[in-house]
DNA sequence: TAGCCCTGCTGAAACCATTTAGCAGAGTCG
DNA sequence: CGACTCTGCTAAATGGTTTCAGCAGGGCTA
């Protein structure tokens, strides 16, 4: 069984000392060997096939290449593996490559879990949490870089959060745009009900972007119907509600993709169509909303963007603060003028 | 900044050599040190919140407690995450952790993965395909586990798929167990049309456990619609062609929910109702499944099981071989007793 | 009393890459 | 000519763990 080829290995063939072998290998800027020594020693390391032996690497550098994932959750959401595969693609190009964990949010497996990063040297940490809230980061050994993905937390203050100020902006304003101006409902919050209620700092956010472009508009809601799970059966009992309340509704604001897709189902039962009689907007970019018919506008939350970016701000110098990533309008064809 | 204990430390200070200390924490069974000598490591190693050097370890061992995931998707699908989250689990249970990569099915990148994965020292490495198909995979080095993962390949015949023939049998004895027995119609596959298409491993022994059942019953499909793209507006699509081809339907196999989200939507246009009118069975327990009123009874996919096998498999010493693992039946409500 | 085994432990090598200090020789300057 | 710098390279230490060979001393037998 063939032997691990060494650097020594490489320095033999190339008639030179390990040492010099290393730092060309390495590319180091300031060293003084000669042309000819860099060829000899890249030719012979090509022929052999060499590759590091990076345990023996990390062992006197303390570095790894390799970056760690805490999460949460990893298989509930499409969030989750959108948070990844962004983090995946960037520690890529990065030349890294990433060690995932899950921890059910439960704090003794993310000890667990960090331990086990830290054990092997992870060249940094992100935090990722498939709900956005602030998140308990146990110590870390100093020296180990950190940050948070869709969290925040006031010890490690590099984070990264979707733009949710801007992402409520803009859905009120594509519903504007298109000409509605009353008889417009909120699906899934209600100020009235939830005033205490803490749900997420990015609900909080988004829900502040869309009050506060409404006021800027000078429009208001008809009605709002609070709902506290997010999904499609508990959707399509507000919408009902919502109908009730607001007869001549012409456009909905659902404060997620699930809730949308149980309106557009109650609007159906009630002989209204999308977009025609009423506007539908919405948020996540869930794969339902591209599955629905019409296809649901919606403003989407940019997993991928956000994984990417917590790794380029792990590896990078970038300064310690909030990152926000802009959540685009995803165009399909839920929304139109109003009729009448 | 606190130095790192190392074991010459908590050696010193039980007043053994480093040695005795590795040998007593590794708990090597038939060694000859004293009771005493035991505790004295212990307490020390507690008392300095000793970690061991785990990169100094695997420069020894050659071993790392790290297995690598080599998958070709893990964003796309919720497919993917499930694997992952099994393997995950998995390995935590193992004392394992995992090393994630995504190659988007790049011959190059897959490469570049492995290679990263093989510097790394992984103890071994499972490869997936979210596809069930055949996988090419480059040689490794000799010594490196590998298990495949939802794909089969010649020379690491140690594999895990979902036993989709028994998923098969099972979706159509269930239609029988409700009664049908006639104007029953598949949605997604036609023989006449793909006798020689290549779909993926899994989905032929899917329609052959279909078929098998439903001769063994002495029964048959009274219409096929072959579907190439299994998206919900082409299930649409087809579950219209069915319904004027049989208008009399009673109940539609599905190759899967995606399809049998647009089969629903399709039937409800037409003014049948699920169950009472159709009964509706389909695979996969896709998320749009449980989103769907009423409730789509389907074979699971079982993605969890399915990655926590692949790192059981990696880990023990199984034989080599197909593993495969059961799809359970998800019973919801869109199975019903044929009217009249 | 030599020879042997047994117990309980230690010394030192090995794993492999990185890095610092420094050496030999050639050239330059005054 | 001596002091100095510069060039091109190497020896050796370092990082922390595992493991093999073996040592000291006590007890036992012949």
């Amino acid at each position: 069984m063939a032997k691990r080829v060494t650097l020594s290995d490489v320095a033999r063939r190339a008639g030179l000392s390990p040492a010099a072998a290393s730092m060309i290998l390495n590319g180091r800027p300031d060293t003084r060997l000669s042309e000819e020594a860099h060829n000899r020693v890249n030719t012979a390391a090509a022929e052999l096939g060499y590759r590091p032996n990076l345990a023996a690497r990390s062992l006197r550098t303390e570095k790894t290449q390799t970056i760690g994932f805490v999460s949460d959750q990893v298989a509930t959401t499409r969030f989750a593996s959108g948070l990844i595969k962004g983090a995946l693609d960037a520690a890529e190009k990065a030349d890294h490559v990433v060690l995932v964990t899950e921890t059910g949010g439960d704090p003794r497996r993310e000890a667990a879990a960090i331990d086990a990063l830290v054990d092997r040297q992870v060249d940094g940490i992100i935090f990722a949490t498939m709900r956005a809230r602030e998140l308990f980061v146990p110590e870390l050994p100093s020296g180990t870089r950190a940050v948070l993905l869709n969290a925040t937390n006031p010890r490690y203050t590099t984070s990264v959060l979707p733009d949710e100020l801007q992402g409520g902006t803009d859905a009120i304003r594509r519903l504007c745009a298109a000409g509605h101006r009353s008889s417009i409902v909120l699906l899934g919050q209600s100020d009235e009900l939830e005033k205490d209620a803490f749900r997420s700092v990015t609900v909080g956010r988004r829900i502040t972007g869309i009050r506060r472009e409404m006021a800027r508009s000078g429009i208001a809601f008809e009605a709002e119907e609070s709902v506290w799970i997010w999904d499609p059966e508990f959707g399509y009992e507000a919408m009902n509600r919502l109908i009730d309340r607001v007869p001549d509704v012409r456009a909905v604001v659902c404060m997620n993709d699930r809730l949308a897709f149980g309106a557009h189902a109650a609007l159906a039962e009630r002989g209204l169509s999308v977009p025609d009689d009423v506007s539908l907007v919405s948020f996540d970019n869930d794969e339902v909303a591209a599955y629905l018919r019409p296809g649901l506008t919606t403003v989407a939350l940019p997993h991928q963007q956000m994984g990417a970016r917590a790794v380029e701000l792990l590896l990078g110098d970038d300064a310690p603060g909030e990152h926000l990533v802009p959540m685009p309008l995803i165009e399909r064809s839920s929304i139109a003028a109003p009729r009448g």
